[in-house]
DNA sequence: TGTCTATGATTGATCGGCAG
DNA sequence: TCTGCCGATCAATCATAGAC
């Protein structure tokens, strides 16, 4: 037993869940990209800037979610349903497509 | 150990709800940290995740204070003081160089973030 | 108040690509 | 051809927030 895996009680201590909006606009991208939710590094920081949250949250949300999904489909069907139905744009065939850039703000 | 709630025997021919897409279907190879000495057979290797001890990240944490990088040399001689892989040696300096630029990138952004008006 | 679930973060190790 | 490194990701686990 033991271990010490008390680890200094590092990090990951007091964990903040993301706001509505980040989880909203997060799981409009990944449900909008099921066929391949992998966001770009530029995607991702346009995530992270609608979100309000950083990149690597960003990045630790999509691998979350992934591994997540996958283990249990089941349990995300709804969840799936929902925002399916709230995004239309989709890349169920489409194959790498250099989107343009919207320009999102201006820097 | 296959639990496929959906359906297991065939592709979905009607995907109701959603598709399975390929990235759901990655499986990563168990690690090769096989030990061979210990546990003859039987004893599956090792097929889960090494646990360091405190006393090991100490030490790779100071030698890597010391060097970022490893010499064959170096890495010979810490893997046979910490009892393990060279390759566990490796990857664990592999991983702490990336999260150290992940740090000093995390560190800069949010002064960068408030210098860019809008 | 204690238990079970949802979720963000950490990390040893894998994968594909590139360089020497 | 083979090995090390990078960048991204996987997968298991930790610790806490929240539901009940």
């Amino acid at each position: 037993v033991m271990i010490l895996r008390s680890r200094f009680l590092d990090a990951r201590r007091k964990r903040r869940n993301f706001s509505k909006q980040a989880t909203e606009v997060l799981n409009e991208y990944f449900y909008s990209h099921l066929s391949n939710p992998y966001p770009s590094e530029e995607a991702k920081e346009e995530l992270a800037k609608k979100g309000g949250i950083t990149v690597s949250q960003v990045s630790n949300w999509f691998g979350n979610k992934r591994i997540r999904y996958k283990k249990n489909m089941g349990k995300f069907q709804e969840e799936a349903n929902i925002y399916a139905a709230k995004t239309a744009v989709d890349a169920s065939s489409v194959v790498a497509q250099g989107n343009q850039a919207h320009s999102p703000s201006t820097p | 150990e296959d639990k496929d709630p959906s359906c297991p025997p065939e592709p979905c021919p009607n995907a109701s709800a959603t598709q399975t897409f390929d990235w759901m279907k990655v499986k990563r190879n168990p690690p090769k940290t096989a030990k061979v000495s210990e546990y003859g057979l039987l004893g599956q290797p090792n097929t889960i995740r090494t646990n360091f001890t405190t006393k090991q990240l100490t030490e790779l944490e100071k030698e890597f204070h010391f060097n970022k990088y490893l010499t064959r040399a170096r890495r010979v001689e810490i893997a046979a003081t910490l009892e393990l892989n060279e390759t566990q040696v490796k990857i664990w300096f592999q991983n702490r160089r990336m999260k150290q630029k992940k740090r000093e990138k995390e560190g800069l952004a949010p002064a960068a973030a408030s210098r860019s008006a809008k």
